[in-house]
DNA sequence: TGCGCCGATGTAAACGTTTTCACGCCGACC
DNA sequence: GGTCGGCGTGAAAACGTTTACATCGGCGCA
């Protein structure tokens, strides 16, 4: 049926082991044999099939990509960074998404078992144990963005926790005292670290943390906007300041205060965690914390190789940390004098 | 080094076959042999070779995914669309972004072939007939919004003239009569039908087309900015509406327009093309038309699951138009009286 | 009792490459 | 003038599966 190195071979009147080595520049070939298995090769317009390569190679040049979910602009951003130095490095990209628990990723990743030479695995709400093992033996992987995991596993995280403390740091600086947080879903990796970041930051600035300040959440607009109703109805002195650990939440924060005659930043400044492209555009913009989510895809793919070409040795599990800077915009400013 | 069946095979003290059938419930194997291998197929963390399994298969349980750029959220849209389809058909999704040009495009398909049961192509910038030369022969192809390809090759595209029309319409039973056109980019599939789309659709209302009114761009927010600062520079008469030929531009026109002074839509109305997420938050929310991007990826992946169980006989090309609606938001209103 | 069939298994040949090994040839070196 | 080494090439053995074919025991049936 499709066309393979046999036939070129037998029309240009060669081995096979010719046409490879023409084909891979493996071994010296003569000018004019080399020149008449490429013209063969045009005319039929051959190429080598990709799973006989990996076979014998054993080398896929494919990396394999393990996600949650595929929605809304965080995905794509983090695909984009993760395809660029995979193409740099001409590798293809295996991706596989709306894996939530570990049997999912489990699955998944036997999956791609002998046609990826590495795995970028993203699972925030899987604990490490159970992605220990779901994970397989052989196969080098890099986390992005989950708990510590025990043993030699390379990983990739933002800091979600500095950038807590910087948030806070500027709301504490412009005056504020008293500082919602508004929590991302409990078994989310990411959004634990921002509240204890949160926690840390207060309890540095001689803040006391107050559990009626800290809200439930689910990392949506929905849940955002919810909260912020709760917000407004139950509690008795109201916070100056709220904290969203991620913008979707902040945007509909945003909303139901708006929608409750509120005025922001006047009565209350409202803050997120994230930078998604919407935080610049909903009024006022959103003051946020920058995560360069292409730069977490690239650093992360970037790590991958490096432990494909010197494998690490056990114990020494190897851990990047992506830093998240403040974005001032005009969705916070001092508290109203009481 | 990794496990293979070989191993598996030995331990259980059956065959390769044997496991194999087991594997792949391919064959009658008796109880207490079957609950062995499997036994040891666990105890070893077995999971079969992909690369060798396909090889034989003569399959790969894999769809490959050609894209311009993985830039916004588009792409992430379209993705998901296509993840929802491969999975259910239990394929995984072989991606491989940046490829402009027909050259591009023929180097990441090769490297796909062998690798991929079917192709999904995006390359909207692509001429039709550079497309077809650099597509394979053997694999069956769909593609997405792209121009016409001769041949047998199916293909999904939006209704862009459709969904131009509508826009017009609308405009026009406001009392719309002069209206601006904002281009994307000339050689883009999409930027040109709904160019089409805007002509055709005022020249059926008995509107003149002006082509004072058409503007050059690019499908950037900058190149919107830029077109809609031009636009208040040079033009005499001004129009009471422009319609930007996708959101991004929209948006851009929408903030120059507000930093000269103007007011949305009072004194122009702003509308867009495609309904991207920020198209409800920015200020005034735009008036666009929604393009249901990740069901244009759902039905493409469809349709090529379909190729795949019944190829398609020479000469009837398959062509899918995914509708395209109206959404009426705060950008648009009548225009002044003169 | 013998024939044929079916169920359970093993053997070995594919699948399309890459790569090792061997071979023949030529020029160079002592 | 013979050995040596390198260059160009072919034959064949992998790579890890699946599967066609063969084998063998047991059962139903004439």
């Amino acid at each position: 049926m499709a066309v393979t190195i046999k036939d070129v071979a037998r029309l240009a009147q060669v081995s096979v082991a010719t046409v490879s080595r023409v084909l891979n520049a493996s071994a010296p070939v003569r000018e004019d044999t080399r020149a008449r298995v490429l013209a063969i090769t045009r005319d039929l317009r051959f190429s080598p099939n990709g799973a006989a390569r990996t076979l014998k190679r054993r080398q896929a040049s494919a990396l394999g990509v393990v996600l949650p979910d595929l929605y809304g602009e965080f995905f794509s951003e983090l695909l984009r960074g993760i395809d660029l130095e995979a193409q740099n490095a001409g590798h293809a990209l295996l991706v596989s998404s709306s894996h939530h628990d570990a049997r999912g990723v489990s699955v998944a990743v036997r999956a791609m078992r002998g046609r990826v030479d590495g795995l970028l695995v993203m699972a925030p709400e899987v604990s490490a144990t159970s992605l220990a093992g779901a994970l397989p033996d052989g196969l080098p992987t890099v986390t992005l963005n989950t708990a510590p995991t025990q043993g030699a596993c390379a990983s990739v995280t933002v800091d979600n926790v500095g950038g807590a403390r910087v948030m806070i740091h500027h709301l504490v600086s412009l005056g504020h005292r008293r500082i919602a947080f508004l929590c991302g879903p409990s078994r989310n990796a990411d959004a634990t670290a921002r509240l204890r970041g949160y926690r840390a930051a207060m309890r540095a600035a001689g803040l006391p943390v107050d559990d009626t300040l800290v809200l439930r959440g689910d990392f949506t607009e929905q849940g955002g906007w919810q909260a912020a109703r709760r917000l407004l109805e139950t509690t008795r002195r109201r916070p100056t300041a709220l904290f969203a650990a991620n913008d979707a939440m902040a945007v509909g924060a945003l909303l139901a205060l708006h929608e409750a005659g509120m005025n922001i930043p006047g009565d209350m400044s409202v803050v997120g965690f994230d930078d998604i492209p919407i935080a610049r555009y909903v009024t006022p913009s959103l003051t946020t914390v920058r995560v360069a989510i292409d730069v977490l895809g690239a650093r992360a793919a970037a790590l991958l190789f490096r432990v494909l070409a010197t494998p690490l040795r056990g114990g020494d599990a190897c851990r990047e940390v992506v830093p998240a800077e403040l974005v001032v915009r005009h969705s916070c400013g001092p508290p109203l004098p009481a």
